[in-house]
DNA sequence: ATCTATGTTTCTATTGACAGAAACATTTTT
DNA sequence: AAAAATGTTTCTGTCAATAGAAACATAGAT
C-alpha cells in the first residue's frame, strides 16, 4: 500500500480531537499555518470574494489564491463538498 | 473554531479514500512526500530501526529523524497509536 | 467599443524544512 | 573503564512554497 494510502486510512479511525491532536504532531507550527490559510482561502473563494479582497484580508499572495481557485475549479473536488456543507451549517 | 479544528471536523466525516483525495487536493506533491517520509520514519522507529539505519534506508538526514524520535517518545503520541496499530494488524 | 474590475501568470527575493557532514552526548558492549 | 554504537545537536548550503509587485488576459459595466 502506497504511504499516504496508509495515513489515510489511520486517520480515518480516528475522531476530531485525535485527527487534531495528530495533525499537530505531524506538521510544523508553520505547516499547519500555511494549512490553515489555503482552507481559508477556499473557503473565500467559495464566497465569492474576490482574489485582491482575498489577498488583502488573509495577507497572502496572489499567486497562492490563483492555486486555491484550480482546485475549487475541479467540480468533484472533495474541498469543495467540504466547504460547501459548512457552509449550509451555518444557515 | 480555530481553522485547523475545522479541517479535522471535516476530515472526520470522510471515507478513507476521501481523506486521501482531500490531502492530494490541498498538499503539493513535495509536500505529500515530505508527510510519507515522516510517517515511514515513525514507523521504523517504533520498529527499532537504529537512526542512522533509517537515515541511509529511507535517504534522509539525521535531524529529521530525531524529529520523529521527539513525536514518539510522547507516550500519549497518536501517532504512535496509530502506527502500533498497523503493526499489530501486520500479525 | 472602451473602461474597469477581476483572474491569472511571471519575475525576483525570502523563508523554513531539510540534506550532508561533523561534533557532541549517551547508552551498550566488551 | 575503554571502545563502539547509537542518539542528538549544530553548521552551511539547497530547494520548494510563496511574498511582493508587476504584467497580461478576460469578463462586465458603461
Amino acid at each position: 500500500m502506497n504511504t499516504l494510502k496508509e495515513i489515510s486510512n489511520s486517520i480515518a479511525k480516528l475522531t476530531v480531537e485525535e485527527i487534531n491532536a495528530f495533525l499537530t504532531e505531524i506538521l510544523t507550527e508553520k505547516e499547519i499555518s500555511t494549512l490553515s490559510n489555503r482552507w481559508r482561502i477556499l473557503k473565500m473563494l467559495n464566497q465569492n470574494f474576490s482574489q485582491r479582497d482575498i489577498a488583502t484580508r488573509l495577507n497572502v499572495s496572489l499567486c497562492k489564491i490563483t492555486r486555491g481557485a484550480k482546485i475549487l475549479k475541479n467540480k468533484n473536488a472533495i474541498s469543495l463538498r467540504l466547504i460547501r456543507e459548512i457552509e449550509n451549517e451555518h444557515k
